[in-house]
DNA sequence: ATTGGCACTCATAAGCAATGAGTGCTAACT
DNA sequence: AGTTAGCACTCATTGCTTATGAGTGCCAAT
């Protein structure tokens, strides 16, 4: 068992380290924070951290760097998280919850994240398991066009024009648009297609027409909503930073680029006591992330959880910060989901 | 007045430096190019050059650089545009015109150009000068929402949820909207506003309820329809190829995200003889992009130009292979917004 | 106009000593 | 037993000097 001291040093070691990016020595330390003993005794305890593997040299003689190990350490037990500022919080109010659209939401709160944690920002697009329709709607544009809406219960609003080759009579619109919202409205998304494929004979003739061109694109329309989707914000911020990180950038970038992985590795990730859920270095199964840290959050809609928000950054990111941020964004997310 | 090997030369250095990143010297220059002559004679070519001002020397003694004038009687006299492969033009097209939604047609452009060229790609969206409303929608989402859409005819959608605090009847959303519409269709965005503000008091007093909270979302759309808005995509390329790029890269990264300043500049380039517009290093007026040069060419809508399209890189990017990708771009967007 | 020749420049690399932050260990101290 | 001072040792970093060589500029010869 390591005892109390040690420990204290680890988590300087960690707050220096992510304050400076330079490794910290134990002169360094005992000046920065107040031990009550000399930087020898300061150097034992170092050597204790790092039989440990918490902490470990860079080179033979230079400070020392915290190990993924040590980060995890910091985080699960010394680490207090730091409640966002007010300006912070006036931040997220004043940004979210402005717009009733599902899709203006994400990308928004992608942004703040990335803006208030200078990290990457992600966002999941909400998992429809349980969503279901709320309404289809179809708009005539012009002679030849049709306009089809599917709206989720989720809040989320999509669209796409269609060409109708042949043209329609405004009649046969109307009708098939009740008939779509009396076959599926409020049924689950993952039941439409079926439906929708089982009830095709009970179109009438003068429809059918009309709704062999229609009916695909809805099916269209609920695949694309299905399908798992992440968005990424203040990827420039790796560029800006970019001194502070190990090592080359662009395979983090294209490995964040690549959304099958980052979504099993978010995927995988399961909430711990703050609420988070936290990948430090190398507990990433994805090499190219060895040196990043992947930090998200759960957000709810309608009671359960649908999906995750959160950030990437360098392993030596601020984790109290950054903690706090993911948690009230994930929060104001959840109660903004709320109101749509 | 030039003669000709010495242009000769100029356009060699200028590619040779494109492609290695390194200052160019007389030997390599006869090493890689044919001239029939001696590295002393281009010695004396490139002092001509570099009494002009199209070639500079980082120091003292090393190979020659172009400068921003020289690039630009480069591209003005001696590039000839490259034209994409057969292989970009199948990856445009299958790219392209896929989805019949403005907002999907321009991040998708955007997307492309930015790895056809791997320079940070931009999109204006469209000016809705003229545009005109084509269609009014509302729809009932729920008891006290309703989805408020506007179409016009340049094919953007456009669409807002908001809240009725004091309920509705489903009799008055159709009469509303029959009202909007009649108003308002076909009628050019710019005149919406004034026209709906005058004939407010024709609206029986029934509706007045629900027009009051309405209307004024309308104005909303109407407004954030007329914004002038710019999309970015790949700025990741910015830091994947930083080293290419002289200095910090930061800089740039806020002067582009800084619409107003990039909206500004890119209004002011007006198209030359390739259908492409160039501002090369300092011919930016913006500090912050004196390193890179900005490349844009106009898209088409309804047979007058509506906006721009381009790309963002070093003042040694490969100008052959980019006003190629750029001009084709624009091209295909002209004729996929010709189908919305 | 072109070229070979040659002196000159200057960034870069290589080698080397000095510096100093930092460690690990031991012996003394409390 | 824990703490500390002292000290030798390591090693990245810095500054310095010295090649090296790519590249220029210029001149005299072709």
């Amino acid at each position: 068992m390591i005892s109390e001291r040690p420990l204290e040093v680890l988590k300087a070691i960690v707050q220096d380290y992510i304050q400076s990016n330079e490794p910290v020595g134990s002169k360094s330390l005992v000046e920065r924070h107040s031990f009550g003993v000399s930087a020898a005794t300061i150097r034992n305890d170092m050597a204790i951290l790092e039989e440990e593997e918490l902490i470990a040299a860079p080179h033979t003689s230079s400070g020392r760097v915290p190990t993924d190990k040590g980060y995890r350490l910091f985080v699960d037990r010394l680490n207090e998280v730091k409640p966002i500022s007010n300006a912070e919080r006036a931040a997220i109010e004043g940004f979210m919850s402005k717009s009733s659209d599902l899709d203006e939401t994400l990308s928004q709160t992608a942004r703040l994240l990335s803006q208030l944690t200078n990290e990457i920002a992600l966002v999941q697009y909400p998992s429809l398991g349980k969503a279901s329709v709320r309404h289809i709607e179809l708009i005539a544009i012009d002679e030849k066009r049709l306009l089809l809406m599917l709206i989720t219960d989720s809040g989320r609003i999509q669209q796409h024009v269609m060409e109708v080759a042949s043209g329609y009579e405004a009649s046969a619109v109307e009708k098939l648009r009740n008939f779509l919202n009396e076959k599926v409205a409020g049924k689950p998304l993952s039941s439409v297609n079926k439906t929708l494929r089982a009830s095709k004979d009970e179109i009438s003739a003068p429809l059918q027409a009309l709704a062999g061109t229609v009916i695909p694109e809805v099916a269209l329309l609920v695949d694309a909503n299905s399908q798992e989707k992440i968005l990424l914000a203040g990827t420039s911020n790796l560029a800006k930073r970019q001194g502070e990180f190990p090592g080359s950038i662009s395979p983090v970038l294209e490995a964040i680029e690549e959304q099958v992985v980052l979504l099993k590795l978010i995927s995988e990730m399961q909430a711990d006591q703050h609420g988070v859920s936290l990948r430090i270095g190398r507990e990433n199964t994805v090499d190219a992330l060895s040196n990043t840290s992947v930090l998200v959050s759960g957000y709810e809609n309608q009671g359960s959880e649908v999906a995750k928000v959160g950030v990437i950054g360098p392993t030596r990111m601020d984790y109290s910060s950054n903690i706090g941020a993911v948690r009230a964004v994930a929060r104001y997310l959840t109660q903004s989901l709320g109101g749509l």
